[in-house]
DNA sequence: CTCACTGTAATATTATACTATTACAGTGTG
DNA sequence: CACACTGTAATAGTATAATATTACAGTGAG
């Protein structure tokens, strides 16, 4: 299996999908022209229903990010890779935004950063 | 006014309301024992619904971050900042693993920690 | 062609967030 | 007490996420 959905997440599962995906080729899991899982055989493992992969696949296929061949299945894009990258540094930014509001010190922020990079465990 | 809902966000309207109200109590804005807005003025001023502020102030009752005063109005209660500071850290981590995961390095990541504290603007 | 896989589409149902509205109860001030 | 605020509660309606289910269409291997 490639990712655990979050049943108790307010955000919702295709969402989640969609940003396991991306991350998935982010990390080189999943590289250029290879296929993904069918969106029967990807719901199944989830444990969730075809049309959630199937909404969160059609999506990646308006960003570019997949590509969909009939009754073949689909395919990662050509994306380029800061494309990718982009949503996940938005995403830091507004998380460190309110770091700083909170009062958390750049260096405690920078010890954690240190906590998360440094610590054993690779990807 | 205090903080800005983001409708299209797929964050429920009530938990951007909690989060708001702790990053105010964070940032000092908002003190021990201090008065919340009411109910109503607060829905009135974010352009929500009554019952949708009536939930985020109910659920920071049961977090302890609030104590309700019937007939008077909400009030900040005596909050550990640490224990307020722990959702922001945690999330902080989550980002900062995804980031990892995505390939981003740790050095492009303190370059965006610099941004957004170096930057100027202060709270 | 047939079969087993692929994606696609449509319908109905449930759960939840949110809204709108009405009503009632507690508190303090005139 | 009357009034204007507070919070609280209950109801109904809408939108959306997610489910379950059925059906249909494209692709490739036998």
């Amino acid at each position: 299996m490639w990712f655990r959905i979050d049943f108790h997440s307010s955000k919702p599962i295709y969402e989640q999908i969609k940003e396991g995906i991306k991350l998935l080729i982010l990390s080189g899991r999943l590289r250029e022209g290879e296929f993904l899982p069918s969106i029967r055989s990807l719901a199944e493992d989830l444990g969730v229903n075809l049309n959630t992969v199937a909404r969160a696949y059609r999506e990646l296929v308006m960003e570019g990010v997949l590509e969909v061949r009939r009754g073949e299945g689909y395919v990662v894009a050509d994306v380029r890779r800061e494309a990718l990258q982009g949503f996940l540094e938005d995403a830091l930014k507004n998380v460190l935004r309110d770091c700083k509001t909170a009062g958390i010190s750049e260096e405690r922020v920078i010890e954690i950063v240190g906590e998360v990079y440094g610590g054993e465990g690779g990807c």
